[in-house]
RNA sequence: GGGGUUGUAGUUCAGCUGGUUAGAACGCCGGCCUGUCACGUCGGAGGUCGCGGGUUCGAGUCCCGUCAACCCCGCCA
């Protein structure tokens, strides 16, 4: 039976309630989200956002009432709050000193059973918890999340407004420019045949808002990609999208540090500027990514030298056919077992390596997989070259020097993880800079801009694009902050003549980049200031800052790994009507 | 596109080399209980073992296919 609301307003929230209020009538609604009947004596736990309050309902006809709530039932509560016996303290709960004695109790919406139980320490299953995602976002860390997020975003906006960024919205039905990432693609109906893209990020209107002299732009805005997902991906997320005039990257890096600074000021942790920087280059013989995690060591080191002219076959031809041998030191890793040694090497060999060459000291004596091969003079030099030291295990492999960093690198991450050494609140940032202009793709047989076709080589090598067009580095920086990469911008290209010999670097014809980016190269030409920007994942920095592993835990309504909506089942066909409307055909 | 993990009660899981009536905990329903707060306690209901096919005297268990969720590689300018 339910209950009309009539008149009733609460007087307090769920979380509200402490000694200041004992003695007060007060009027709460929310959810029950435990009964616990003990007879003559009922307790109800009501819950809403804000927190838990404990309800006492005795005397018969009221108790009766109570007996007869169940788990996620709406109720009104009319009572007094009283201060709780010394013994009868919950502090556990921050209204846990007192508890309302109900007067009057209202039901004002009922609740099927829940498919699963509304608390913190439950979890269901991934497709049940989307399926009822409105039931999971009741449980207090989601909640807690969204909290987060929202303070989050609101500082971002303080940040901007204050360093006189204006908030420009772009559109979100645009062109499709296909380059990178697939569109989204949203027929229209008023031009049959023809189709809007939705944005990818609004990298060109951000450029012309710059062309415009909007001088300083950010937006906190949704994008669209449609590829394959992963814990961090989803096909519609949200960037602090930013661009500057007259910018160069120390000025970018000088407008986004101290932004970072605040948001981390949210949950209360000041990280210290300026951020570390990482080439590229370094990024990837060191540590084998683009987005080193440097919450710990282990640097990888180049060993080549002392393989150059050893016994040791596998590695002295991999230095002789111009591949490198490189190794990592993770300390404290002599005591490994030999299954815990096979392990890595098996791992080293899934991974594409040829093999994985280990090597500590015991006591007075070296060891090493490759002993025999090498000799222990070799072994104790290298070992001494790599300064691992006494406790410290050397873990080394041969092959062309990229790919055996990624491996060695993959290793690292690998090990620190099991280790427990990748602290989820400890926080390591780095700009990652000078990234390659363009990388080759072998498959398409072309050079493919490697940040986007927009990005600026560095000036001292403009000359040589065409020439040594893989030895052009970028304008281009990326923020990484443990392992993850949380934004990536340039400095642009703010020039039509070296727009158009970028894209034809990219094998784009002229005919192609004006159909594709006419109206971009147009506007180049009515005076274009120097700009850059950066956009920044939103999503990932919430997570990160959540302690979330995966971004879903910080957007309302996420969506699974195939990009489907378990809730509102998205993506559905549509009817006959509908596609004959926009005069599509389809054969699926 | 490729690889891996998982799928058994409402939920989270167990179920050994294939063998009688598929179990536990939580949740749910009912009884008892005046200080609980993950209440306690007694009792009860609840199963197309994801789905389809195959092997077998016999399949939750083995095989093939398929669907779904998750993780990774490719992909993500």
């Amino acid at each position: 039976m339910v209950d009309k609301l009539g008149d009733w307003v609460r007087t307090h929230t769920c979380g509200d309630l402490r000694g200041a209020q004992i003695g007060q009538n007060v009027l709460l609604l929310g959810w029950v989200h435990r009964v616990r009947d003990l007879g003559h004596l009922v307790f109800v736990d009501v819950r809403d956002r804000y927190g838990l309050t404990q309800i006492v309902v005795d005397g018969e006809h009221l108790r009766d009432r109570a007996k007869h709530l169940r788990a996620e039932f709406v109720i009104g509560v009319k009572g007094r709050v009283r201060a709780r016996a010394p013994e009868a303290l919950n502090p556990k709960m921050p209204t846990g000193e007192v508890e309302v004695q109900a007067v009057e109790i209202k039901t004002l919406s009922e609740a099927r059973v829940p498919p699963f139980v509304i608390a913190d320490e439950v979890t269901a299953n991934d497709d049940l918890r989307l399926k009822y995602r409105y039931l999971d976002l009741r449980r207090p860390a989601l909640q807690a999340n969204l909290g987060l997020r929202h303070r989050v975003t609101l500082a971002v906006r303080k940040y901007f407004d204050a360093q006189r960024f204006w908030e420009i919205e772009t559109p979100v039905l645009t062109k499709s420019t296909p380059e990178g990432a697939r569109d989204y693609l949203v027929p229209s109906r008023v031009h049959p045949g023809e189709f809007y893209a939705l944005p990818q990020s609004p990298q060109i209107f951000k450029q012309i808002l710059m062309i415009a002299g909007t001088d300083r732009y950010f937006q906190i805005v949704k994008c669209f990609r449609d590829e394959d997902l992963r814990a961090d991906r989803q096909p519609e997320f949200t960037q602090i999208d930013v661009e500057m005039s007259f910018a160069t990257r120390e000025l970018v890096f000088a407008a986004i540090e101290p932004l970072m600074r605040d948001i981390f000021q949210v949950i209360g942790r000041d990280i210290a500027t300026p951020f570390a920087r990482m080439s590229y280059a370094d990024a990837i013989a060191r540590y084998g990514s683009d987005k080193p995690d440097l919450r710990v060591g282990m640097a990888i080191a180049d060993l080549s030298g002392g393989f150059a002219d050893s016994t040791f076959s596998v590695f002295r031809d991999a230095v002789a056919g111009g591949g490198v041998v490189r190794g990592l030191v993770v300390p404290g890793a002599a005591s490994y077992s030999r299954k815990q040694l096979d392990d890595l090497s098996a791992q080293a060999r899934e991974m594409g390596a040829g093999g994985l060459v280990w090597a500590r000291r015991s006591g007075d004596v070296v060891q090493s997989s490759a002993l025999k091969a090498a000799g222990a003079d070799a072994i104790a030099a290298v070992l001494a070259e790599a300064g691992a030291g006494a406790t410290d295990l050397l873990l080394m492999a041969a092959g062309p020097a990229e790919a055996t960093s990624k491996v060695l690198g993959a290793l690292r991450l690998d090990i620190a993880k099991r280790e427990g050494w990748l602290k989820p609140d400890e926080y390591a940032f780095v700009w990652v800079v000078d990234f390659p202009l363009l990388e080759w793709d072998g498959e398409e047989k072309r050079w493919v801009a490697m940040h986007h076709p927009f990005t600026s080589p560095i000036e001292a090598h403009m000359d040589r694009m065409e020439q040594e067009p893989g030895q052009v580095l970028a304008q281009a920086y990326d923020l990484v902050l443990n392992g993850s990469e949380i934004g990536g911008g340039s400095i642009r290209i703010h020039d039509n003549a070296l727009q158009q010999r970028m894209f034809r670097l990219l094998g784009i014809s002229d005919e192609d980049a004006k159909l594709r980016f006419g109206f971009f190269l147009e506007a180049l030409e009515y005076g274009t200031p120097p700009h850059g920007g950066i956009a920044l994942g939103l999503d990932r920095i919430v997570a990160i800052l959540a302690g979330e592993s995966s971004i879903r835990d910080v957007i309302a309504f996420p969506k699974t790994a195939q990009a489907v909506d378990l809730m509102s089942t998205a993506p559905t066909p549509v009817s006959l009507a509908q596609l004959r409307e926009l005069r599509l055909k389809t054969d699926a």
